[in-house]
DNA sequence: CTTGGAATGTCAACAAGACTGACATAAAAG
DNA sequence: CTTTTATGTCAGTCTTGTTGACATTCCAAG
């Protein structure tokens, strides 16, 4: 029904429904290879990927705010704050009281936080930089539009706002 | 330390540790885009994204095992088992026992089944034709490049197995 | 032919991590 | 002073993963 062949011509056989339930399929086959090698980390140390999350974005915004991190994360409070907590109590992160609004908790990692936060991106960059070596440049610009065609719009603008990491 | 600038020269910027890490934002936030769809669908009527990827791989290899689907969806077969049961009890799936060996069990979608399927599929290609026409069939080419070289290669060939579905 | 192992599928119980709803506290804002 | 905001907590539910135990079926070696 939306098939496209012999309507739009052989310029949009891209967009035909068997081109995009492969693109569909790939998605789903690769964002398991995504999450596999950070995954195997995490188990070890009783994680999980929500653990993972919440490193990775207080890494990307230290100072970041609890309600900042909600919006970014789109989980409740409930399930963030389990989570949180027993990255605080295990040491891994550091909650501080905002200096203006006492209200707020500011998220720092520490340096032990750093460093797992460090080893978890390391598995994940290391399998990222192996695909885009394989394919090059140009695939990856087009990887990297397709995504951010993809996103919701409450979420590019979060994916914009992060600015580029100085690592 | 993984920082290509300045060793590997400017054709190799799209390598640095800054560009894989948004790399791996944007396949986060562009996941959360992916599935935001079908799971709306699926949460009307009580089902979960387990249902879907189980509607999805038997609409797409109709007649396939529960040890093939199995494999494809890297879960244990007492988690699959139980999603199988609740689509055959409601009349989405028929499990007809294997002819050459009845210890098998061929999964095919009934017509209530199939409906639903289409549904979910159609709601997620919405979202995937509106990224590809967006961005067009080169960057879509980079795209499943690099979601192809991400895969492990034990979903590699699952992918690459899947037939070019007819709809 | 029988028997034992392998393959397949089912049942029960548990855990992680999402959810909702209700409520508490502290601080800021009006 | 009252309301709103930011955060945290308790209790309970749901989905979907896990293990362990078990039943059925098939096949092949004795």
């Amino acid at each position: 029904m939306n098939d496209q062949i012999g309507r739009g011509g052989p310029q949009l056989l891209f967009l035909t429904d068997e081109q995009l339930r492969k693109g569909i399929e790939a998605m789903y086959f690769a964002y398991r290879g995504f999450t596999a090698d950070p995954d195997r980390i995490l188990e070890q140390r009783g994680y999980g990927r929500a653990h993972h999350r919440a490193l990775h974005f207080i890494h990307r915004s230290p100072g970041t705010t609890v309600n900042n991190l909600l919006s970014i994360l789109g989980v409740t409070k409930q399930s963030l704050n389990r989570v949180l907590r027993t990255l605080i109590d295990e040491g891994l992160v550091e909650a501080r009281v905002g200096a203006r609004d006492k209200r707020e908790r500011h998220l720092h990692l520490t340096a032990a936080g750093a460093t797992l936060e460090r080893d978890l991106s390391e598995v994940q960059r290391e399998r990222m930089r192996g695909a885009y070596r394989e394919v090059g440049p140009e695939a990856v610009r087009g990887f990297r539009m397709v995504l951010e065609a993809m996103m919701d719009p409450d979420m590019r603008r979060h994916f914009n706002r992060l600015k580029e990491p100085e690592e």
